[in-house]
DNA sequence: ACTGACCCTATACAAAGGGGTAGGTTTCTG
DNA sequence: CAGAAACCTACCCCTTTGTATAGGGTCAGT
């Protein structure tokens, strides 16, 4: 069994390797970057599995994974992540990824998980696919809000100006100031920049 | 030598442990957060060094770090982490951090400092501290942005208005609005929200 | 000495944001 | 059924933001 194992961070890297090979029946390859495994699964072949960081150079949210998956048609691809924002773990499978590995996984599991990947298997961790589920409900900040104070406060994370939410949510201008207003309260800011931060922050959107 | 290791990432935490300890002569502790870290020091005594991540529950950026050299006085404690602010290093070793490793560093280099720092030496990579040298330069929003433009920048990152911006730069607010207009167009924003965005997403501030 | 940058200030106007209040609907629940 | 909660709309009023324009200052390099 082969493995490619692309992120940024040496020190995770380094250990996950020393790691994984003494587990045993697994080989790896390790690169630093999107364009190194690119050039790594140009360079060998028969790698049964690729684990792409999704915070690293070249990656651009889950436009890295889309290259990778379509570069090489049949590999399968799985993303590992420290921090990733609400819903890229549903959007990365819509892509076609073999899985979903967050850092917070014990290192044993992680083995388990890349045994079940190669096997044609989906991996994600089931507390992720509840959180899905309940639809962002875990955060508190986002337990405070109503649905459409919510679909707001994207817009104000987006940047955008109350006309433009106005427009993307069929509703008028002042609704949206309402919605705006009273969001700041419950989020505890004094402007729409301030919300914007809490509500990235969060890691919500 | 006997280190506390605390990093919510449980895949780094146990191939760490796993790595530092083949290493030999190293026993470690590891916890997943820093009320964990807080137990784990009233309840042993003799550690050599703490490791901080500085992304971890608990942490709110550099008052954990505070806290634990409060908590505890006389042990060693250091940053060790993938996505840091900029000038979080500085402020760290400020508050008497015993050094800082970035998450990029090699898995063997850590072992070195690991040592280093136990030897009662401060560990800071040069390349983190020839960045701060040169005072933010190394990014492309940095370099096209004047000095008066990145204090002002810093203030709309944090949200602030033009008013509270002015007063704490000792300006006028006419001033601050024509700082912050230009650079609008430097970076590609449309607004103070969007701003304070690109700034935070740079990793600026 | 001249040019160009960076920096500070100012005025004026248009657009957007933010707060208050008020009245309407649906829908769910006690 | 009554009440609460969420949702939508609208109006007024004031502040803040954003843009344009215009002026004057320092300092470094040519």
């Amino acid at each position: 069994m082969k493995i490619l194992i692309a992120d940024d961070h040496d020190l995770l890297r380094d250990t996950l390797v020393a790691f994984i090979e003494g587990a045993g029946g697994i080989s790896t390859v390790s690169v630093s970057d999107l364009a190194g495994a690119l050039t790594a699964l140009d360079a060998q072949s028969g790698f049964d599995l690729v684990l792409l960081d999704y915070n690293m150079p070249g990656m651009h949210g889950l436009e890295g994974l889309k290259r990778v998956v379509a570069h090489r048609s049949g590999v399968r691809v799985a993303l590992i992540s420290g921090e990733a924002p609400r819903g890229v773990v549903q959007k990365a499978m819509a892509v076609g990824a073999a899985g979903f590995v967050p850092k917070t996984l014990p290192a044993k599991s992680l083995v388990n998980a890349i045994r079940f990947m190669v096997a044609g298997e989906q991996f994600v961790p089931a507390d992720l696919m509840s959180e899905a589920a309940e639809a962002g409900a875990q955060h508190p900040i986002a337990q405070k809000l109503t649905n459409r104070e919510m679909q707001v406060l994207e817009g104000l994370a987006e940047g955008k100006a109350n006309k433009e939410i106005a427009r993307d949510l069929n509703l008028s201008e002042p609704t949206i100031k309402l919605h705006v207003k009273n969001l700041y309260r419950k989020i505890g800011a004094g402007n729409r920049t301030q919300a914007a931060l809490i509500a990235r922050e969060a890691g919500l959107f």
